[in-house]
RNA sequence: GGCGCGUUGGAGAAGCGGCUGAACUCACCAGCCUUUCACGCUGGCAUUCAUGGGUUCGAAUCCCAUACGCGUCACCA
């Protein structure tokens, strides 16, 4: 059992989940996954001011639909229940009875303006907060007193002095801090719920986690962990401290990722159109380095390839362009019914197709995203690209001097598609291709002299998806009424 | 302010004292392929690893300072 991984992601149901939270999950369960151990999950869920069953949702769902499954915890069950810290609250009370009855914890009736006076005067005078021990040795009296007075205490660890408390982290190496820039903490609220840093020592003893992986900034946090495992005689778990994720704002500068970065929650990703398997790949490569070159790995490739000692000590910055192509790649190898399934939402949120699509409509779907599909990095651009080519169209002057030198075959070039066009019902990519091949040899021009008039004329642009897809966003109409109009405009042109 | 962590090209990011090509990816540029463009493929893209000192026969890699950045110092997690 001792030898057994078992690894938790424990969120605090107070938001939907985080892309730095996904991250902590995905390093979570892919170390237990690899070790062929236990992923779990917990709800730490003791702020109670922000904790909401709606976040808990969220995170629930969007680590399912990631494809991170726990094998033990919240509604799924297991041995160590319950899941939810607010559930837990007589093991809590256990440990703290253990702590006041040895006398490695007592209770504090300081005041919260007392506490806030205290600790400014440090501030002021250079030194660290901390709480300067007027209850630490308080008479039973004295307490009894206090107690009386209807003042509800909080309970304070007693923290020894002058010692060094070393983390030996799986990703930072030894790091040290001093037990004397602690000071007394509160372990339990005045409201008698546990403080998170009291109750994660409790659960993942109790629950018997290996390993803990984390945020960096749960690093500070870690002494005063320690000190509590000690306090209580627990057996400590391997600690991991993963970066944080760093985003670029406005101005260039590196912060921690935050909404003014953009999106930060899973679930927005997943409105915007990316693929789970691409943001979990793309959440893997933060912060994780494969060892070889290959970038694009699959959850069960990413099961096998883990290892927290190619997990980078600084921080990684949140690249949209990478997540970009990362999804283009994910897209491009996807399954046409796959496909379909993704895209489908976002052409009815355009309105591009209806709630309740007819079969023709559900071809032309098929269609359009499978002639789009090379050229998307997610699907919400599905409709954007669309409406681009719909949209009405300004020939630049930069762009008609590039027919100049093909001027003669560009007129018959245009003419006879126009000519085929009137006389063909519907356009589909294959009529389409039909009708090229046979101007080609009609009139025997080819290459870049056939297609590029037509591109221009449709699309008054030079460059883009292959024509024979672009028409079947067009459509028949708008592909005569363009061709007419840019005739007319050709011929003006001396 | 105390404590902690980090600093490699336009961007992400390998490298952990001696395979001097500082990998790989994105972006960019050039070429090839394709009856056009794109996709794809091939090639180019840091004499240099924040700065200054040291240690060493040898440092991006170890040590020390400096600078800059970030995190954290709650009856939030």
């Amino acid at each position: 059992m001792a030898n057994d991984y078992r690894l938790r992601f424990a969120p605090s149901p107070t938001g939907p989940l985080h892309i730095g939270g996904a991250r902590s999950a995905l390093f979570n369960y892919l170390l237990a996954k690899k070790n062929g151990g236990t992923f779990l999950m917990r709800m730490e869920d003791t702020d109670l001011e922000r904790s909401t069953k709606e976040s808990e949702e969220n995170i629930k769902d969007s680590l399912r639909w990631l494809g991170m499954d726990w094998d033990e915890g919240i509604d799924v069950g297991g041995d160590c229940g319950p899941y939810r810290q607010t559930e837990r609250l007589p093991l809590y009370q256990d440990a703290v009875d253990k702590l006041l009855e040895t006398g490695k914890a007592y209770y504090c009736f300081c005041s919260e303006e007392e506490l806030a006076q205290e600790k400014e005067e440090q501030l002021s005078r250079g030194e660290t907060p901390r709480y300067g021990g007027k209850c630490r040795d308080l008479s039973k009296e004295q307490q009894q007193a206090l107690l009386a007075k209807g003042i509800k205490p909080v309970v304070r660890l007693r923290v020894p002095a002058g010692e060094t408390v070393v983390i030996d982290d799986e990703v930072r190496g030894e790091v040290s801090f001093e037990t004397d820039g602690i000071g007394d903490f509160i372990i339990v609220k005045s409201d008698g719920i546990p403080v998170y840093n009291f109750a994660v020592v409790i659960d993942d003893h109790t629950m018997g986690i290996s390993h803990v992986i984390r945020g960096e900034e749960h690093l500070s946090n870690t002494p005063r962990q320690i000190v509590i495992y000690d306090a209580l005689g627990y057996e400590k778990p391997r600690f991991a401290h993963i970066s944080l994720i760093l985003g670029r704002d406005d101005v260039g500068k590196l912060t921690k990722m935050s909404k003014r970065h953009g999106s930060t929650s899973v679930v927005a990703y997943k409105e915007q159109g990316f693929l789970p398997e691409a943001i979990v790949n793309f959440l893997a490569l933060l912060g994780w380095a494969p060892g070889g070159e290959q970038e694009l790995f699959t959850l069960d490739e990413l099961k096998q390839e883990f290892s927290l000692d190619r997990v980078s000590k600084s921080p990684a910055v949140f690249d949209l362009e990478k997540l970009k192509w990362i999804n283009g790649m994910y897209i491009r190898n996807a399954s046409g019914e796959r496909l379909l399934r993704y895209g489908l939402p976002f052409l009815k949120k355009a309105g591009l197709i209806g709630e309740e699509p007819t079969t023709e409509e559900m071809i032309w779907a098929m269609r359009v995203i499978d002639a789009l599909k090379n050229h998307i990095s997610c699907f919400a651009e599905l409709p954007e690209i669309i409406e681009k080519y719909r949209a009405e169209i300004a020939y630049s002057p930069e762009v008609m001097e590039s027919l100049k030198e093909c001027r003669e075959e560009a007129l018959i070039v245009l003419k006879a598609m126009k000519e085929k066009l009137e006389k063909t019902p519907s356009i589909t990519v294959d009529s389409y291709k039909k009708l090229l091949k046979e101007i080609a040899k009609e009139t025997e021009i080819k290459g870049r002299n056939l297609y590029h008039s037509l591109r221009v004329a449709k699309t008054g642009e030079e460059q883009g998806p292959d024509l024979d897809k672009i028409s079947i966003i067009l459509g028949r109409e708008l592909m005569l009424k363009r061709l007419n109009a840019f005739i007319k405009i050709f011929q003006r042109m001396a």
